[in-house]
DNA sequence: AGTTAATAAATTGGCGCCAATTATGGCGCC
DNA sequence: GGCGCCATAATTGGCGCCAATTTATTAACT
């Protein structure tokens, strides 16, 4: 009997062994409670302790999450949780209005009972969720988007969805503003309607509504501005001082 | 000083070590002049004698190239050039005109002198290189396709585009029809000379009907058919012998 | 007192070895 | 003659150790 990799389609990617699984899981789950801030450090060590297995998964398990952009690697020093710069986030948005725009669509064209099924399942499971556990909301917010793009099916879109949801999750956790609160998945239940009824039209507009929403609850906060924005910003004092110097 | 990881932009990614990137670019640039077909056998030790390197090197290397679905890692068994799917295979083309799309509509709308000179230094570069020359024409298309999605100026769908190219690279190993040749960089003047006009939408319009040329060399080959389709295939044999034999 | 340089501790990177699993060749059996 | 089974060989997976680099600490010097 052949053991698959991963077992649940939720899951992060596709890491070899099992025990690369846990630590990815674990990380992932750890962002995603707030309970690791981006910029922090994962020591290879710690996260072997922490995690029970051995060096060598955690290793991997690091590799892997910084192909996904989740963590970046620098030789030598380790590995730390991406902190994403604020033209990285903005990009990351706009690629979600783009491809979960197409999904919608794809997800609309082929749409069956089944389909319809696991939407209905969907919205059931949101509605009789806890709206103050934040962690739950932005787990139940990811899985929606997942579920619509694996509708679409598209396994390119689909991975694509899967990366920009994590992605998204790590620029929240880097630039959200403290105030507003579990404003977004009050607009699932409208798109799934929307989706049911074959409104393509509709759909795409409040999907992109949608992904602006949480766009729109993130600032550029100056304190956890990215080394190549200073540097810019300094080249421009120069050429600013170069020029005023000169007239 | 501190180095950097990749100095060329065109590079595969960001593997960490300076000896993973010379596994990955060898097996990419042999998968790219169709010395590695798809299926192939990458063996451990073979690869780490080959490259000079060691053999942990040769397992991120393959690791990276798994997370980029450019080879398949079985557990216990190795890794092997990825055959996509027919299904695969479409999804990609379909990913490409999405993404390439919109990188189209943002280079033109962020194209300045800069830009400008870089198109036109790849036009010059294809217009002077050999045509009968496979595999440089298929690295100039790439290229072509990353220049456009550099200029679009988001770091998402730059690296989406890295990404799809590569993929593409394998779905033409595994489906091109033998008989069509050199018909794809016809068009990239083309193109250049829409988007330097700014004219969106026949730059659009060219770049869509360019990848779909790409698509149309495709065949779906029988002999090159993945093991779910062909399982999918038996069992529908399975359920027609049965069908019949009640009837 | 601040800064620089040297030393010590901690962490990552890499290699070799051995165990676990799988592919292959050969043998006996039906 | 074909099929299944077992032993051998080859390959991957994993762990421990040591070297190389970075980081923190301490000391000396201007």
């Amino acid at each position: 009997m052949r053991r698959n990799a991963n077992s649940s389609d939720d899951s992060g990617g596709d890491p070899r062994s099992m025990d690369d699984d846990i630590v990815v899981q674990g990380v992932l789950t750890a962002i995603g409670q707030k309970r690791l801030a981006p910029g922090t450090k994962l020591g290879e060590d710690r996260l072997a302790r922490a995690s029970g297995t051995s060096r060598i998964h955690v290793r991997q398990a690091l590799s892997h999450l910084a192909s996904r952009h989740i963590v970046v690697q620098f030789p030598n020093r380790g590995a730390f949780v991406h902190r994403p710069s604020w033209k990285e986030a903005q990009d990351i948005f706009a690629a979600r209005r783009l491809v979960e725009a197409a999904t919608t669509g794809m997800a609309i064209d082929r749409l069956d009972a089944r389909g319809e099924a696991l939407i209905r399942e969907h919205v059931a499971r949101e509605a009789a969720h806890d709206p103050t556990d934040r962690p739950a909301s932005l787990a139940l917010t990811a899985e929606f988007h997942i579920l619509i793009a694996r509708l679409a099916d598209n396994s390119v879109l689909f991975d694509a969805v899967k990366e920009l949801t994590l992605r998204t999750s790590l620029a929240i956790a880097t630039f959200e503003t403290p105030g507003s609160l579990d404003c977004s998945p009050r607009a699932h239940p409208d798109i799934a309607g929307l989706i049911l009824r074959r409104d393509r039209a509709a759909a795409l507009a409040e999907m992109n509504h949608h992904i602006d929403e949480i766009e729109a609850r993130l600032i550029p906060l100056l304190t956890k501005m990215d080394d190549d924005e200073l540097t810019a910003i300094f080249k421009e004092i120069g050429s600013a001082a170069a020029s005023g110097a000169r007239t």
